[in-house]
DNA sequence: CAACACTATTGACAAAAGTCAAATAATGCT
DNA sequence: AGCATTATTTGACTTTTGTCAATAGTGTTG
């Protein structure tokens, strides 16, 4: 961009056209003035084409940001209803249409729960995050936006399966996301012995962070269920016949390592003793309690942790928060 | 929304596809899952000019709000280079194009404006704001979302003008829109004689006001320049002999009440005795001090504003700014 | 309960936006 | 300077979006 002339050391007033200021000024002639692609490249000497790049660079370079008021998708009447029925602080609703997507259907509920997210988390929150598509889902959906003072927990031990990446992801991700400061569980979630399990509680880093589970002020999960499809027996964490023991003991859905009954109540089993995770204990000691659940088949495990006090704030779709209305 | 039957004042639920939740969900899923609106139109089992007529609604209702990131448009490079050049905190620089078109381009300065303003002042700032067709614009141009804690303070004078409107409505309409506590001044900017303004400047509410404006934090003016078509004296509120008079004497420009010369000094004039309005010297003790100005009708004038050190932070049309770095 | 005044919704057409491969301009490298 | 490489811009075409007048639905009132 410099240009000489005659050995003069002349500095060219130069607006490599295509900087953030220009790709500014086009996106506020366009989203703000109203006027259309051919307007202004009418008035830049420009193609229509160009501008168009012009604009499509300045959205994905985030000098333009579209976003949805979050406050919106608190007002649905379903949720409204769902909220008296069990003394919510806040349900927000998801709806991607009543045609079944469930990856669809999914993203639309992490996306609301990534608006959601900002309003109910404040500076200095300190935050268990939990692990599972859904939630790996929100962290994706959350914009860059920092939060103050906050930091991140890892609330259950690593693990891998097929269509997910490992636990510390989903806290780390969304860690990222908002700026906080992340503790990660370094250990699997679950041991293959319960003696290795208390162990390994006695290591100091993984103490530590076991430690300060107890006083989280905010915690995200999601909520397992006990189909036969469910992706806790599909990884291989539980067996078959562990899965049929639990259901047999009544068991209706399970949040991060403990399962739960369908009136709400906590169902010990024995897998837990070989587990590194928060308590259910501890998660209702948590002051703000986001649950975020989509698609049909976690009728009743939402209808549980609903019923056990384990959500403060739902975040759930409008089919599975309507059938959910139906049966209660 | 209410309806009446037979005397009781009952509250229907009411239970519109159209309220704002359902809007949110189609925003989400136009604008962040990509998804078109015959898609989305699919989905929902509506006729895609529904969907569209829903979208533009979610806009209207600002339920969807589309914001161009101010930041970008402070790095401009002739930005930088009037920056460096008058020891300026910011340069903002606006661009519609080399087109002529004076009230396109004072818009997309105000909108410039607009987005610096919220960079520029913080929760807390008292705020001296001037009169003229560009703050008003800037007024117009700002979003509706609250600064914590700030007041804003007419600077000068009401007076009336075929173009403008009354100077109390700029400074009320940016106070309603960042959520300021608002205080006037119950005065015209020009009176008749000289001892009516030293009465009037005497009156409590008056006098109150004028002391207030020795305390700023934060000064928006533009600036006026001299030439035939300036509006003061098209509004009649100097004559053309005062004009010449300010002209002779090195005039080339003035902000608020004040006149100054191509150096930047101060020029006074008997007509000031006559005004009720902010000092210059107060003007400079003001620690941000902003300044907003679109056109090439004002290089003189600008150019005597940033001399004179009027300006801690300017926003200014690239034309404008081009022209002020080629003659210094 | 028919007539009225609304608002919400739609289909057909017009306008605007998006795509992409080709052309042009800038840049780097002997 | 000449050539190769890469980035930017564009024209022709397709797809998507927007408009608007007509229609269906909803509640209100005499």
């Amino acid at each position: 961009m410099l240009k000489k002339s005659n050995g003069e050391t002349e500095v060219k007033v130069s607006y490599s056209t295509k900087d953030e200021n220009y790709l500014a000024n086009i996106a506020l002639l366009y989203y703000q003035e109203g006027l259309n692609q051919g307007q202004i490249a009418d008035r830049l000497g420009l193609s229509r084409a160009t501008i168009i790049n012009y604009l499509k660079e300045g959205r994905d370079r985030g000098i333009v940001d579209i976003r949805v008021n979050g406050e919106s998708l608190r007002t649905s009447s379903t949720g409204q209803e769902l909220r008296k029925m069990f003394d919510l602080d806040d349900v927000y609703i998801s709806n991607s249409g009543p045609k079944f997507d469930y990856s669809l259907a999914l993203r639309q509920t992490a996306r609301v729960a990534a608006l959601a997210f900002y309003n109910i988390i404040e500076p200095g929150d300190v935050i268990g995050v939990a692990w599972g598509e859904t939630i790996r889902s929100v962290g994706e959906n959350l914009p860059n936006r920092k939060i103050a003072n906050t930091s991140v927990c890892q609330i259950i031990g690593s693990m891998e399966s097929d269509r997910l990446l490992s636990t510390e992801d989903c806290a780390i991700q969304l860690a990222n996301r908002i700026g906080a400061q992340c503790y990660t569980l370094h250990s699997p979630a679950i041991l293959s012995s319960k003696p290795l399990a208390q162990e390994l509680r006695q290591e100091e880093t993984i103490k530590a962070q076991l430690k300060r589970l107890k006083n989280l002020s905010a915690i995200i999960t999601s909520v397992g269920d006990l189909s036969d499809s469910t992706h806790i027996l599909s990884s291989g964490i539980i067996s078959e016949s562990e899965l049929a023991e639990i259901k047999d003991a009544g068991g209706a859905g399970f949040i991060c390592s403990g399962f739960i009954r369908a009136d709400g109540t906590m169902l010990s089993h024995h897998l837990q003793e070989r587990m590194i995770a928060i308590q259910l204990e501890d998660i209702l000691k948590t002051p703000k309690r986001i649950l975020v659940a989509s698609g049909l088949k976690k009728v009743s495990a939402v209808t549980a942790a609903l019923k056990g006090k384990f959500v403060t704030h739902a975040i759930l779709d409008f089919e599975l928060a309507k059938a959910i209305l139906e049966q209660n």
